[in-house]
DNA sequence: ATAATCCCTCTAGCAACTACAGGTTCAAGT
DNA sequence: ACTTGAACCTGTAGTTGCTAGAGGGATTAT
């Protein structure tokens, strides 16, 4: 590898792979970004090589993986004479947990659809939707959303998208 | 309302609505449960209201419903006189936004299958992923995954597996 | 020289809980 | 009556993956 100027700063890495210097900040501290060199008052400052990483993570991250998991990724990426067999198994790993998490979903999604379809509109004493709710009784399936919780949006997803 | 006796304990309660009574202490902390009866001990009685009252928190959030939500819907369902208009448009709402999360995850998994399906199984260099994940470019669509991130698990859902 | 940005560290906050630590109370058995 | 053991109490910290702010210092352009 040629030595490579180290003149770009925080907020330009940040703004050129989509992200805050916040968030650069943050990686840094977990251990995805190595600690790069500073200037005299104590500001970072990267090159190519960093941009080129933080991509990686980003996309890595926008594709659902976990930092642990990007974590693995980026060490195998690092040595790029080894085998891929375990990026392999990581990806089909993440592949099978978001088909298990599609099906839980779409089960949620046909009981949200029944459930709003038998609302009559009247009053909340003879709601469907609250029914449903009260009473597991009333559901289709009941192994269709045992654990849909898990389903929840993230916090910093929501406030990304602003 | 009669008068019901209030002789079960935090546990057993928990224990009634499949969760754990750490559960029940945040969801009297947050507001979902009223502050009950006490031993004169200080410990928590409930009666067979709660009971229902938890059951319903639970189901709702298993149906991936906020804890701001079932907030509302519990208001709502406190008053069964009135229009249940406002429960109808929450839940389609949710409904919304489970759509909305089903289509990116589905394109999400086409798109790990494409990845994985392309690697061949030969050093990191030329794994297909790790290219896939270190160039954007390479990926089929630009507006299947910009929110992907959106659709990790939360954290409290794997603990709550083991 | 000075103003406008940028950057620094540190801490707290979000959701929705879970998991301790260190102490108290309850219910049952002897 | 006493003792044991389980269940309970409060309060705080941890989880994930960041984001946002306070209260400063550094860099850059004019």
């Amino acid at each position: 590898m040629s030595e490579t100027r180290q003149d770009i700063g925080i907020g330009e890495l940040a703004r050129r792979a989509g992200c805050l210097p916040e968030t650069v900040r943050y990686y840094e501290h977990v251990g995805l970004l190595h600690e790069t060199s500073r200037t005299e008052g104590g500001q970072r400052r990267y090159g190519e090589e960093a941009v080129r990483r933080l991509t990686f993570i980003r996309h890595a991250r926008d594709f659902g993986f976990s930092v642990e998991a990007v974590r693995e990724l980026l060490a195998m990426s690092d040595r790029p004479d080894m085998c891929c067999d375990e990026v392999d198994t990581i990806a089909k790993h993440h592949l099978e947990e978001v088909e298990s998490r599609l099906q839980r979903l779409s089960a949620l999604r046909d009981e949200l659809q029944r459930m709003i379809g038998q609302c009559a509109g009247g009053k909340v004493e003879s709601c469907r939707i609250i029914e449903v709710l009260s009473d597991h009784q009333l559901c289709d399936s009941d192994t269709a959303h045992g654990g849909a919780h898990d389903l929840g949006e993230p916090p910093a997803a929501a406030a990304r998208r602003t």
